[in-house]
DNA sequence: CCCAATCTAAACATCT
DNA sequence: TAGATGTTTAGATTGG
């Protein structure tokens, strides 16, 4: 799916770029030819790019003279490439000049355009990535005439770089390497991002984002000569952050001393936001579409059609691959939501790359740690992440990216009593899984080997044998731990979902913590995330394949839940929606103990005996939602 | 590079 | 005895 979007997105761009040159491709010409045959390419094949290339290079040239030849212009004539071209405007007769300076302004807009694709594709790529949240499409603002909104093309960071020293005039006041607007840092994804956005972009860290890896987020709030004690948006890890200027200031006074002396009230600082301005503009009207576009995917996937996301999460869930990119309540960014579709099996790899292909199950051993930690490490309610996607893992042959402890203790404290058997949370697994259908015996281990290995997880021997609890105590203890040792939010999720990158997941985290609210509501968490949990019965065990379930709408499954045996139980047990539902994850093993007989008549017939063909969903929205309440509560 | 967390695999013990 | 259940160890991967 992302692949095709990626192959859309270059058609698109190309598209894009046909518009464009045709729009001033006459005026092009005659403007740029000097720009063209000292080019030199004299190659009778000319790519798409190359011809973009040259393009840019005449617009650039064309809006510099443009700015020289602006009264008061403050631009410096940018030495060596000016001098080697001498401005033939001067030499033209006067009709000729105001023709050529009509053809340089669009030459400046459509550098200013390029520009702003270029940035626009970058931030879609984070976008796709979960890694950016963006608000929507200011109202009222309109693209550049003959602008389009398609995704830019493929300049490459270097020549982005490039395109803004030229805007700034040159070397700017630039420090360090040169100044250019910082798009470095994931410069592979502006090129190759296009066919796979997901691989292709290198992991964002945390500090490439705030420190100029996206200037336009910050500059999105700026004014000009803005400033509030101590702390300035252009200012950051001690660099300029205006766009193109990577000046080094040592203390904020200093910063201060250089944006007013370097980036004073002049026509390079006016144009220069002037192209900032644009590019926020072209970026919003961007989101727009994408928003539009992936609603019209979604729909066209049968994933919940009815839910408007006139407000879609921002995408900055998606969850690495795991799924972890996922966003709180939100989704996991890309993941798509709830697949319907059991016959065609899903097969998010778009959204997460890393995910072996379907069936294919090959991918096990790549797994490895990768999701590890997702859901401890950055405090994601291992129900809110799963939940809005709950059919989407259940269909889905895509491996969690939790770890099986976080599995394990999330099926344990969905039940009814807060304690399974083996054989019951071998049963969660699978059927809240698709991943687990498959490789029992691998995973099977796993669940044996982690239920012996951390000390949250307490046995506890009964009449018929012995059941799983969770010593929330403990688990608490090794997750505050994990917490607290790692606050750096920076890395991939790809292993898990591709998408994601850490920074998702501390995104997803932090929206999860504001959305507890949500998680309560029933209603929101009935449509959105049908039950995860569950005491539902095992009927999937036997009897469904994977991709044979049946995607029950989260509607039907809520009112069938009803139905079901243990639905009330649940409720009552825990008390739905309430606080009190914490305290029964602490209990002590020897509470569990203590009803060992009952358990398990209720949970034989819940998970192990039957129902054959109601969706085990059903119970397991109920639970899921008690979950995600626990957990956020915690 | 080291360490911790996690996962996978496997050997072994115990119980049913 | 076979299979399920538990325990333990070892090696590999990944990220901090």
């Amino acid at each position: 799916m992302m692949q095709e979007s990626a192959t859309e997105t270059i058609s698109n761009s190309s598209m894009s770029q046909n518009g464009m040159s045709t729009l001033s491709s006459s005026q092009l010409e005659a403007g740029s030819r000097d720009g063209r045959s000292s080019a030199g390419d004299t190659s009778s094949e000319v790519s798409t790019v190359e011809l973009l290339h040259l393009q840019q290079q005449q617009a650039l040239q064309a809006a510099r003279q443009l700015l020289l030849q602006q009264p008061g212009s403050g631009l410096k004539s940018p030495k060596s490439q000016d001098k080697q071209r001498p401005l033939q405007v001067k030499q033209l007769p006067q009709q000729q000049q105001q023709q050529l300076a009509a053809q340089q302004l669009v030459f400046q807009q459509q550098l200013l355009q390029m520009q702003q694709l270029q940035q626009q594709q970058h931030l879609l790529n984070m976008q796709r990535q979960g890694l950016l949240s963006l608000p929507g499409p200011a109202p009222g603002q309109a693209a550049l005439p003959g602008q389009t909104l398609q995704p830019p093309a493929g300049l490459s960071p270097a020549e982005l770089q490039q395109l803004w020293k030229d805007v700034t005039g040159g070397n700017g006041t630039g420090g360090g390497n040169g100044g250019g607007l910082d798009l470095s840092t994931n410069n592979s994804s502006s090129t190759t991002s296009s066919s796979n956005p997901a691989k292709a972009s290198p992991p964002l860290s945390h500090h490439s984002i705030a420190n100029g890896q996206s200037p336009i987020l910050n500059h999105r709030r700026d004014s000009l000569h803005e400033e509030s004690g101590g702390t300035h948006p252009l200012y950051g890890h001690g660099v300029c952050k205006w766009p193109g200027c990577e000046k080094l200031c040592e203390d904020f006074g200093q910063f201060l001393k250089h944006l007013n002396s370097e980036h004073a009230l002049d026509d390079r600082s006016t144009a220069q936001c002037r192209v900032q301005m644009q590019v926020v503009q072209q970026l919003e009207i961007q989101l727009s579409k994408e928003r539009e576009r992936l609603q019209a995917m979604m729909a066209h996937l049968h994933m919940r059609p009815s839910e408007p996301k006139s407000s879609p999460k921002p995408l900055n869930l998606v969850s690495s691959v795991t799924m972890s990119k996922n966003l709180p309540p939100a989704s996991p960014p890309n993941l798509p939501q709830t697949p319907t579709t059991p016959t065609a099996p899903i097969t998010p790899m778009a959204a997460m790359p890393q995910v072996p292909s379907v069936l294919g199950g090959a991918n096990v051993p790549s797994m490895g740690a990768m999701r590890r930690r997702h859901s401890d490490k950055y405090s994601m309610p291992l129900s809110s992440e799963i939940a809005p996607n709950y059919e989407f893992y259940k269909n889905a042959d895509v491996r969690p990216p939790f770890t099986y402890a976080t599995l394990i203790r999330q099926a344990i404290i969905d039940s009814a009593e807060h304690q399974l058997t083996l054989n019951e949370i071998y049963s969660w697994f699978t059927r809240t899984f698709a991943y687990f259908r498959r490789n029992a015996a691998t995973w099977k281990n796993a669940v044996r080997h982690n239920l012996s290995l951390h000390k949250c997880f307490v046995r506890v021997e009964n009449v018929k044998g012995a059941v799983w609890t969770v010593d929330e105590v403990e688990y608490q203890k090794r997750r505050s731990q994990k917490i607290t040792g790692s606050p750096s939010l920076v890395k991939n999720l790809p292993s898990s979902l591709g998408y994601g990158t850490a920074l998702n997941a501390s995104l997803q985290a932090a929206l999860a913590e504001t959305s507890l609210p949500l998680l309560g509501t029933p209603g929101l968490m009935n449509s959105d995330a049908s039950g995860l949990l569950g005491g539902s019965p095992p009927g999937l065990l036997g009897g469904s394949p994977p991709g044979m379930l049946s995607g029950s709408p989260p509607m039907l499954m809520q009112s069938a839940h009803e139905e079901l045996n243990g639905s009330l139980d649940h409720l009552d047990t825990n008390g739905h929606g309430s606080p009190g539902y914490s305290p029964s994850a602490h209990m002590p093993p020897i509470h569990v103990k203590e009803e060992p007989l009952n358990m398990d008549d209720d949970d034989c017939p819940m998970s192990l005996v039957t129902t054959a063909n109601h969706s085990p969903e059903l119970d397991d929205d109920r639970e899921l939602e008690e979950g995600n309440l626990s957990e956020d509560l915690e």
